[in-house]
DNA sequence: GATTTTCTTGACCGGACGGTCATCTACAGA
DNA sequence: TCTGTAGATGACCGTCCGGTCAAGAAAATC
């Protein structure tokens, strides 16, 4: 790893606990440099704004989960509605141990900030809205595969997927509310129950 | 109505619509003095800070939908699982409207500032989690009504209840992200088929 | 009419914001 | 050895931030 790479890296390493713990605009880059030990003008070297560092720190989080949970969850080998549970209670607990470290649930970092940016950021918007539509596209793969095995009586599978990942965002939501990651453990196993019927 | 009020309803007034369309962090105090024609200092003779305005604005916007949609949907007249679904096209309209008029769909206040400021103000998180207590009970007794009436078998009202408002504002979420209102017509109905279960 | 309280005015505070820039250093390739 | 480029430095830009304050105007109370 040259220099190069090693500054940008640690910028965003900087960056990311401070938007997910706190919020967009709460965050600013003179921060972030000392955190980091970076110079102002050596940031914007990397980062021609800062809307761009906010890009980059989703992507690591969308890398972060789709290598991780995500890839487990959604193993081919479980039956499919089981995949479903497994990434509730990845949530959870990621939640939770979040908690445990930092003392408050963050809640998820793409929902925060679609929720913060996305009437005043059409980039930052679309770029949310790309990460929400592969998470809807596995829902809907696997809501498929369990219809297909016969698991799920048929239904409206690109609808069903949504509705999914809209409880999902809005349990962890709540669950910010409360500062309280037990919620989504009460209240996740409910996802399954979700269903959009096809049109007839 | 006299000028004190008038000057601190006018401060309101202002800031409503824009803490509704950007974020907290984002709209400031002199922004807001300048759209309602009043001195800061005179803003501070009303409110000690700009978290009681916000705290202002929110109870202004939780009163608006009590005394309005909500005193409409939870209409004991309408058979129970009705009123949930008057209250589901409430929020789509409503949304619809504001977009045709704003050219942005805003989502739920509620929501956008949870997510924004409940890991940095507790007390700001503990208001807003007043609101969704209340959006939660009134969800919960309109179960309980139509499991009572026989219309809803058995389940968790508690639960079922809260899942469903966390549903409604994960789909406004979604929506938001999406810029795309119509995404609330095509998931709402799909509330009712959540449920959790009594514990056994 | 005198006094007290409520409200308004507008200048002012220190600090943070995102972003720029000229200058310097280090290193790579020719 | 020379040159071009990537990267680092730190001062600097104008602007906005939430909040304060002393003074004056207006209105209510007695």
């Amino acid at each position: 790893m040259n220099a190069a790479t090693d500054t940008r890296s640690r910028i965003i390493a900087a960056a990311k606990p401070r938007f997910h713990s706190r919020s967009y605009a709460n965050v600013g880059i003179q921060e972030i440099c000392e955190s980091a030990g970076v110079q102002k003008g050596s940031f914007y070297h990397f980062f021609p704004s800062k809307r761009d560092l906010v890009m980059a720190v989703i992507d690591e989080f969308a890398d972060e989960w789709a290598n991780g949970f995500v890839a487990e969850a959604f193993d081919p080998a479980l039956p499919p509605m089981e995949r479903i549970d497994y990434l509730v209670d990845a949530a959870y607990f990621w939640q939770k141990s979040i908690k445990q470290v930092h003392g408050r649930m963050l809640g998820c970092i793409f929902g925060n900030l679609t929720l913060e940016v996305s009437t005043q950021d059409d980039i930052l918007r679309a770029k949310l809205l790309a990460i929400f539509s592969r998470a809807k596209s596995r829902f809907k793969d696997t809501l498929e595969e369990a219809v297909a095995a016969g698991t799920l009586a048929p239904l409206d599978s690109d609808l069903t997927a949504e509705a999914m990942l809209a409880y999902l965002e809005g349990v962890i939501l709540l669950a910010k509310s409360q500062n309280d990651p037990e919620l989504i453990y009460r209240l996740g196993p409910a996802i399954k129950t979700l269903r959009v019927e096809t049109a007839a």
